[in-house]
DNA sequence: AGACAGGGGAGTG
DNA sequence: CACTCCCCTGTC
């Protein structure tokens, strides 16, 4: 086993944000499968034990090499940030795997994190390659391409947006993706944009989780009710919502909005 | 039991 | 813009 020194990171936050699905708690350790890796993680006090991945892997995956105190200084603007970074404290935003992550969040219109953890546990097991490890089986990410059976991406249950990701799965390919890689934030998400199924939110998701735009600020639904409340108030457009983030929050808006999200519906759940 | 919403997007008027 | 439908699952 080995271990690392996480100052500043907290893992079960990071992984319960909803930023990654295909994660699986056993035995005190988090497996975590992202492309065609699986490793696990668990973490006591501010030491990382891990198996599965390289020290580079796990430092660059969960930002372990980034300057977290600057970053928080750089979004706690008020009160309200202040409650959610104390709550979160310790929450990074991951580096994944872009084909992984949009197809995640193609996953995830209009549906709930125990299902897009379903449909991607599915997706993966009907087009992926077994993995051994610890004794237990698991499956690899598809690559791109190879998610390309509507039936069986059906039977995947993801619904109407079997056709979406059939779709973007002949589109991207590794060239592709590679050139959106390369892009700059707003051209990143206009490439993304013209693909079927993804409009702002997705490729806002996709800009965040996976291709280092952390200015980039996904407004779904939670976001929404949090900003009216706290911020805007009476019925805010989308794009006012985002243009305010942009202006306040400044070019780690993403990181903010992740702690708004993240607290925001910790906090619901602890109400109920 | 049946309605309804749950991290959106596209197509229509 | 505002509205509706898209599929599927868990919940009340």
């Amino acid at each position: 086993m080995k271990t690392i020194i996480a100052e500043d990171f907290n893992l079960p936050h990071t992984l319960a944000s909803g930023q990654i699905f295909r994660i699986i708690k056993h035995d005190n350790f988090f497996y975590i499968l992202t492309n065609d890796e699986v490793f696990k993680a668990k973490q006591q006090g501010n030491k990382l034990y891990f198996d599965g991945v390289s020290r580079k892997f796990l430092t660059n995956f969960f930002r372990l090499d980034e300057d977290h105190a600057f970053t928080i200084s750089r979004i706690n603007k008020d009160a309200h940030m202040e409650r959610a970074i104390a709550y979160c404290h310790g929450l990074r935003i991951i580096r994944q795997d872009p084909w992984e992550c949009t197809i995640s969040f193609l996953c995830s219109s209009a549906s709930n994190i125990p299902k897009i953890q379903m449909n991607l546990f599915n997706l993966s097991k009907l087009f992926g390659k077994k993995l051994e490890y610890d004794g237990m089986a698991f499956y690899t990410f598809p690559q791109p391409g190879k998610i390309n059976n509507i039936q069986k991406i059906r039977a995947a249950k993801t619904g109407f947006r079997a056709a979406y990701i059939k779709k973007v799965n002949s589109f991207l390919n590794e060239e592709a993706i590679a050139r959106i890689v390369e892009l700059p934030y707003p051209l990143a998400k206009q490439s993304l944009m013209r693909l079927p199924g993804i409009g702002e939110k997705i490729a806002d998701c996709v800009s965040l989780f996976s291709l280092d735009h952390l200015q980039a600020f996904p407004v779904d639904t939670w976001i929404r009710k949090s900003m009216q409340e706290l911020y805007l108030h009476g019925n805010p457009k989308e794009k006012e919502i985002a243009t305010f983030a942009q202006d306040y929050f400044g070019e780690l808006a993403g990181y903010a909005q992740q702690y708004l999200f993240h607290y925001m519906r910790m906090i619901g759940k602890e109400k109920k």
